[in-house]
DNA sequence: ACCCGATCGTTCGGGCCCGAACTATCTCCG
DNA sequence: CGGAGATAGTTCGGGCCCGAACGATCGGGT
């Protein structure tokens, strides 16, 4: 996943032309390998895990919200997943025809839906998720310190609002 | 873009549901927070810097790769830009309509195609990146040691392979 | 000279993805 | 009680995204 040129090539090749403006290099590296490894990451995790039980990525951050949250409002799944609203629908959409999730409308607010694994949906997770976990645990090994790592990413998160 | 649950809180929900399984809680924090992250960079910059410009994101990548390597093949725009050679295909045909890049075959081997910017591409660059490059070190700005967590990414990257 | 396997880019089908527009519902306030 | 504004989820259109299948091209071996 990773190109076939390096990362000291590359800014040499950006500072041949830039070379008269002032650009941030390091900030720069940072952003770039961000989305470097969040795409290698998530396209071995689709091939090696999801692709088999035939679920997308999206699919799956789904069904985990639901999963680890139990009866959620959509709008809930949206906002932790990270996706938009209109997005969402669909998945779900895709997910409820195949019998994993269920919408209930909520009984003391009209506007909001609830969604609920089903027993095929929950026995589906129960079996996927340790087999996840194995894979994030693989990929992180090299890591040296996972807490500073998940700090790191979490300050880069809070200063995109 | 961070849900309304805080991370030990997930950790909770997740124990309820598999306590009897062992898992790798930090490997799961910074696989989760890696995707959080990109995420919310991706749709930050997407809104406050491509959106204006009228490129989605990947248009944009392949425009950076094409913009700092000069004329370059196919092959090298896809692995560089981290998706694969059917969606380079669309998204270079959306660019070449739009008169940004030009396509030529190769003069040496027939099955390659060569890529380059035109003028108004960049020209559109020239304008563009020291803008993307001014909210990615916004963004980076409480990131304490910039260096080390390029290298984490990079580790991350690396182990998918 | 010719085949065989490898490689390249494109095309196709299905699914995700977003902003904008829309409908339904709720809440607040007079 | 009733309208105004806010909020929730869906729909729509256009674009990205991937694996698989495909035709074209190349290179090595005979």
């Amino acid at each position: 996943m990773a190109g076939p040129h390096t990362l000291a090539e590359t800014e040499r090749q950006v500072a041949d032309r830039l070379g008269e403006l002032t650009l941030d290099y390091e900030a720069m590296a940072v952003c770039s390998n961000l989305f470097r490894a969040a795409n290698a990451v998530r396209n071995h995790l689709e091939r090696s895990v999801l692709a088999p039980a035939d679920l997308t990525w999206t699919a799956f951050v789904v069904l985990w919200v639901v999963w680890i949250w139990g009866r959620v409002e959509t709008r809930t799944i949206a906002a932790e997943g990270g996706f938009s609203k209109a997005t969402l629908s669909g998945v779900l959409t895709t997910l409820e025809g195949r019998g994993l999730v269920e919408r209930s409308r909520s009984e003391t607010d009209g506007r909001l839906v609830d969604v609920a694994l089903t027993p095929a949906g929950e026995k589906l997770m129960r079996g996927l998720f340790p087999k996840f976990n194995a894979e994030e645990r693989s990929i992180t090994r090299h890591v040296e310190d996972l807490g500073s790592a998940a700090a790191m990413l979490r300050a880069l998160t809070l200063a995109t609002e």
